[in-house]
RNA sequence: GGAGGGAUGGCUGAGUGGUCUAAAGCGACGGUUUGCUAAACCGUUUUACGGGUAACACCGUAACGGGGGUUCGAAUCCCCCUCCCUCCUCCA
């Protein structure tokens, strides 16, 4: 949620930012100011009638104690009137409340100064590539292919399970998943400095709603029933990621500042109901309705937050550098930034057998956007509460990280070599073509 | 799922319709005293919104788990909900 006062004060820069965004949310600045003028106008009225109320009331008690009854009686009935006016200005309070809200909820986040402007994915540009494209003296599978032939996935009985988009992983494609996440969540916890945490994989409404999910991409979520009971759907919603608990594990307190700065890493599957999506009903695990990820969430001071969101990104490469993969970091342009974030980087990695980059990683610095939202604050060292910057960044996110490390790593012979990191997770150092059954 | 008991400031905990302007204690912070520490004494102690100010000050309103109701007036009475605790039931 943006800052009601910088709307107020500044207008037409809020505008210029939303703007920059191209997706015409700047025409709800004017809403935004008609309604909150019209509330202050309410609440100072309202207000006032209150304090009157008080005071009254105040003299009501005195005279009754003086068992002055008759001089009671008469200041009640001047009340009574008050009270009625107070009811009925109360309501339109909270109406005109309740809209201004709905407003700022769908409102989105305002992009840095340093985001390169642009409306499509085609204007982000390069910030650095790391590595590139091995050479294959073979013509390299798809992942499809090389899942198949060694047994990792079993795509046609994960549809027959549970429809498509969902997959079933065997024999060394199980143990691989669960490698590679250990592998993750050690990294990030040893050597990066994050606390490790372990979710619910279903969150309240209000969670979605801190980060930003709801209610724009109410669409896009998994709705939990509890058994029979349909008035229970909309409480709960299965996690897109694990960014929807663990940024609201402090929503709603105020930090001491000594316990920041605040890392987590978290694993979590990530379920996506991804209404619309074109090409789910193609076979392959690039998009999907599950998957894996360990997601990194920081809570710092707004002056640490830039600082913080580079060092999260480079946190995430370094998954890709120690397994051997080719990669490049992006900086999304106005236009395609997501919906809460000020800043975003995405890391694509190389994928030989799909002869294209995927998406595995997408850092962000929502700065205080989602703390606002999540009414999430903390104590400077000179007592004065503060929003604190959120960030969110994936490290990494699996299926796709599972493509481009077997199609990276494949061999001539059909077998998918390890790289060193891994083989102690994996306890081998290469994928075996399965013999003939 | 059933029965009962709870929810008050940073913490403990009083308060059952009107100076509640929420007692008291603990903690924390500031000050005085002090060779140092401790103790004692004095003082301060939340949040949100609005008004106001150059900025402070200051003023108002709201908040005793959440929402609604009764009343001139609600921490206090009534209704609904959430969460916690104890017991029963069920369950990996």
């Amino acid at each position: 949620m943006l800052d009601i006062k910088l709307i107020r004060e500044n207008p037409a820069y809020v505008r210029e930012r939303l703007a920059t965004r191209h997706g015409g949310d700047e025409a709800q600045v004017d809403t935004v100011l008609q309604l909150d003028e019209k509330r202050r106008a309410l609440l100072v009225e309202v207000e006032q009638l209150k304090a009157s109320r008080n005071r009254v009331s105040k003299d009501i008690g005195a005279l009754m104690g003086q068992k002055k009854l008759a001089e009671a009686e008469a200041k009640k009935t001047e009340t009574r009137e008050i009270g009625d006016r107070i009811t009925l200005l109360d309501k339109s309070v909270a109406e005109t409340e309740a809209a201004l809200n709905a407003v700022m909820l769908r409102m989105p986040n305002l992009p840095h100064s340093t985001v390169a402007l642009g409306s499509t994915a085609a204007e982000n540009p390069v910030i650095r590539v790391h590595g590139e494209a091995s050479a294959f003296a073979f013509k390299p599978k798809t992942h499809i292919e090389i899942c198949e032939q060694l047994q990792l996935v079993d795509f046609a009985r994960g549809t027959k399970l549970s429809g498509s988009g969902f997959l079933l992983y065997t024999n060394w494609g199980a143990k691989l998943e669960r490698a590679l996440i250990q592998f993750l969540l050690d990294l990030h916890t040893e050597q990066h400095g994050y606390t490790e945490v372990a979710p619910p994989y279903i969150v309240g409404r209000h969670c979605m709603e801190g980060v930003g999910q709801f209610p724009k991409f109410l669409d896009q979520a998994y709705a939990v029933q509890e058994g029979l009971d349909t008035s229970s759907i909309g409480q709960l919603y299965l996690v897109p990621t694990a960014e929807a608990p663990v940024a609201n594990i402090h929503r709603e307190e105020i930090l001491k500042f000594s316990q920041l700065p605040i890392r987590y890493a978290a694993y979590s599957p990530c379920f996506r109901a991804e209404a619309g999506a074109a090409g789910l009903g193609t076979r392959g695990m690039i998009r999907v309705h599950q998957f894996d990820k360990v997601e990194l969430i920081k809570i710092v001071t707004p002056e640490q937050g830039y600082e913080e969101l580079e060092k999260l990104v480079n946190n995430a490469e370094r998954v890709l550098q120690l397994l051997g993969l080719h990669y490049h970091v992006i900086n999304l342009c106005t236009g395609d930034m997501g919906f809460a974030s000020a800043k975003t980087y995405d890391i694509e990695v190389w994928a030989p057998g799909q002869n294209q980059y995927l998406e595995v990683s997408s850092c962000s610095n929502c700065e205080d956007f989602q703390a606002r939202r999540m009414s999430l604050r903390y104590k400077t060292e000179e007592g004065d509460n503060r929003l604190p910057h959120i960030l969110n960044g994936s490290g990494t996110a699996l299926a796709r990280l599972f493509v481009a490390l077997i199609e990276t790593h494949q061999q001539a012979d059909g077998s998918v070599l390890i790289p060193d990191p891994l083989r102690p997770y994996l306890k081998t150092d290469r994928i075996p073509v399965p013999t003939a059954a």
